[in-house]
DNA sequence: TATGAATGAGCATTCATTCAT
DNA sequence: AATGAATGAATGCTCATTCAT
C-alpha cells in the first residue's frame, strides 16, 4: 500500500521542515504557517497529518532523536579515541547545530509539560542504553576502567555532552569544533579511566 | 533618595514574581497578567517599570544569575570536597529547581535572539572568571592538578554542572540530591586531578 | 433504468444519514464528513450527489417532510379521537423526536434564508391542504363545528402541534407521550367544537 | 461603584447588539466581529466582557427573555380580551419579530446542548409561573373555566403562542398582526372556556 | 463513478500594549 | 505613580470544496 509510505514520508518531511524553522527562529517564534511554507504544503495539510501544533513540534523532536540514535548506532571508536567518537554528536556542523537547537528548545517546554517530560525520559533511556553497552565494550578493550559502574559512566558522558553542547550552541563563535573536541577529551578521558570511588 | 530604593525594590519584586511564574508554567505559558498578579500589582504597573514583556523576562534571568553569583561568592570547599561545594548550585531544593527552570527556559530563547545571547555570554564570563580563580586556588592547595589549564578546567566544571543540572531538572524523581552529588563527584574529581593532555 | 433508482436511493440514504447526524449533534455541529461517514460513503460521494452542504441539509429536511406527509396520509381517526390521531405526529418515539429536531433546526435557518423560507412555506401549504380536507370531513362527521372556517381550524391545529412539539422536544423528560396527548386533547377538542366567532 | 453599572450596561449593550445580528443574519451567520461592530466596540472588548462566543449568544437569549418577562409583567387584560392581551407577545412589530428570531434560533441549539436546554427550561418555568397566576385570576374573574387545571391551561396557552409565533415569523407577509390575533383568539377562547375533560 | 488528500479562506481567541483617568 | 479597560494584530484551527487519479 504505497499510500502509507507517502503518508509517513510526508509526515517526516513536515517534521523536518519544523526542525528547520525551530532551529532558525526558535520554538517560540515557530508558526504553523511557516512550517507549512518550509515543507511546501498548506497549513491545512499540516493539520491533516498532525493533530495540531504540539503534535508537529513533538514530531520534530522525535525526528531529531531518531537522527541522533541513528548516528549513535553507526558511531565507531578509532584508535581508542572515545572523545573523538563522541564529538560526532556535538554541534559542530550546521545541521547538528540546528538539531541541538531543537533539542533544547524542548528542554524549556518539558519543564512544564508532563507529557513532553515523559517522552524526553524515554529518549534518554534509549540513548543511555546504547551508551552503556558501548561503555561495557570500552571496559573490555581497556578504554574504560574495568571496575567502574557503566551506568554511572554513561550518565557522566551524557552530562558532559549536554553541558558542552549547550555552551557551544550558545557561543558558536567561541566554540569551533576543535575546542569542543579538546574540552570533551579533557572531560571524558579522566572520567572513563578513573577507578570507581571507594 | 528613598524613591529609587522603592523603584529598584519593586522591579526586583516583579522579576522575582516572574521567576515564580516561569518556573511554574514555563516561559511560553507566562503571561504578563500572571506576573503582575503574582507580584500583586497591576499589568499597568509592570509596563510602567519595564519596557515590555521581554524586559521583564530578561530581568527574571538577571535575578536568577544574581542569586547564582551570590551563591558562588559565598561557596566554600570543606575538607577538599570540591564536588560537594559545587553541588550547592545543583537543582536540589525547590527554590534551586525553579531557578534552573528559568535558567534553561532562556537557553531556548537565546538561540534565536542575539541580544539574549550576548547577555548570556556576559553571565557565563562572570561565572567562569570566579570559577577560574577558585580553580587556581585549588591548584595551590593540591585539589587540582597544578599543570592543568585553569580556564579549561572551569569550562569542564561548568559543562558538568549544566549537563547534570538539565538531567536532574527533567527527571527530578530519578535524581535526588544524593545521586546528583555522586555523579558530580564521579565527573569532577578525575577531571580536576588529571594531568593536562600532552 | 436501474442506475437512476440507485442514484435516488443513494441520495435518500445520504439525506437519512444527515437526519441522523443533525438530530444527534444539532445542525450547527453537522459536518459533511460526519454525514458521509454515517451514510458509509466518502465526502467526495456526498458532493458528487449534492451540490454542496446546503443541498444536503435541504434534502434532509425534504426527507423529514416526506415522512411526515406520508404519515399524515395514512393517519386515521378512530372513535372520534381527533387528538389521538394527531398525536401520531408528535415527538413521542425516538425516531419522531429525531425528525422534529431536524424540523426546527431548519426554523432557525429559514429565518435568514429566503430560499429555505420558500421551501418551508411550500411544505406547510401541502400539510395544511391535507389537514383542511380532513377537517372538512370532521365537519361532515360532527367532529368539528360545521360553521367553522376549515382553514382557520387547520392553522390552529398546526400551531397546537408545533407549539407542543417544541416544548416536548426541549423537555423530553417532562413530556412523556401521555402528557403530550392529554395537552393536545385539551387544546384541540375545544377548538374544533367551538362555534366560529361572531 | 459606578464601574459596576458601566460594566452591566456594557454587557447589556453587547447582548442587544447580538440580538440585532442574530435576528438579521441568523445565529449561524453571527460572527463575533459583527456583534462587536454592531455594539461599536472591538472584538477584544466583547471577549473582555464575555467568556467567549457562546457566552455572548446566551446573553442575547437572556436579554430576550428578560424583555419578554418584563412585557409579561406589565400585560393587562382589557374588556375580558385575553387573546388580545396575549397577542402583545406575538411577532407583530419589527422588534418583536427580531426577538422571536433569537428565541427560536436557540431552540435549534438547545436540542444538542444540555446546558442551553437547562437554561431554556428555567426560562419556561418562569414564564409559566407568571402565566399560571394570571390564569387563576382569569378563573376568579370568569374568563377561564373555574374547574380547569391552571397549569394545563398555561401549557396550552404557551403552546398556542409558540406555534403561532413560529408560523407568523416564517411567513411574515401572510401573517399580519390582525390574522395573528384572530387565530390566537380562535384558539385561546375555546381552550380557556372549556370544562376540564371528565 | 468514486475517492480522499489537499486546499485555503474564515473564524474565535489570546494577550502585549496603550492611554485616559 | 498607578490603574485596568480597551485595543486589535496575530495565530491556530476548522471544514466545505476541489481535483487528480
Amino acid at each position: 500500500m504505497p499510500k502509507i509510505a507517502d503518508h509517513s514520508d510526508r509526515m517526516r518531511a513536515i517534521a523536518s521542515a519544523a526542525i528547520g524553522v525551530i532551529g532558525e527562529a526558535g520554538i517560540h517564534n515557530t508558526r504553523l504557517r511557516d512550517v507549512a511554507r518550509a515543507a511546501d504544503v498548506t497549513t491545512g495539510a499540516v493539520t491533516h497529518y498532525f493533530d495540531g501544533k504540539d503534535a508537529v513540534l513533538e514530531a520534530a523532536l522525535a525526528e531529531v532523536v531518531r537522527r541522533l540514535i541513528e548516528a549513535q548506532r553507526s558511531a565507531r571508536v578509532v584508535d581508542g579515541d572515545v572523545a573523538g567518537a563522541v564529538a560526532a554528536f556535538m554541534p559542530n556542523t550546521e545541521e547538528r547545530r540546528r538539531d541541538w537547537k531543537v533539542w533544547f528548545a524542548f528542554w524549556g517546554r518539558a519543564i512544564s509539560d508532563a507529557r513532553l517530560r515523559r517522552q524526553h525520559r524515554a529518549y534518554y533511556a534509549a540513548i543511555l542504553a546504547n551508551l552503556t553497552d558501548s561503555i561495557r565494550a570500552f571496559q573490555r578493550s581497556g578504554l574504560a576502567h574495568p571496575a567502574a559502574d557503566p551506568a554511572l559512566l554513561a550518565d557522566a558522558v551524557v552530562a558532559a555532552v549536554d553541558g558542552l553542547g549547550i555552551r557551544a550552541s550558545l557561543e558558536p563563535d567561541e566554540w569551533p569544533p576543535e575546542r569542543q573536541r579538546k574540552t570533551l577529551r579533557a572531560m571524558l578521558e579522566p572520567i572513563l579511566r578513573a577507578p570507581p570511588p571507594i
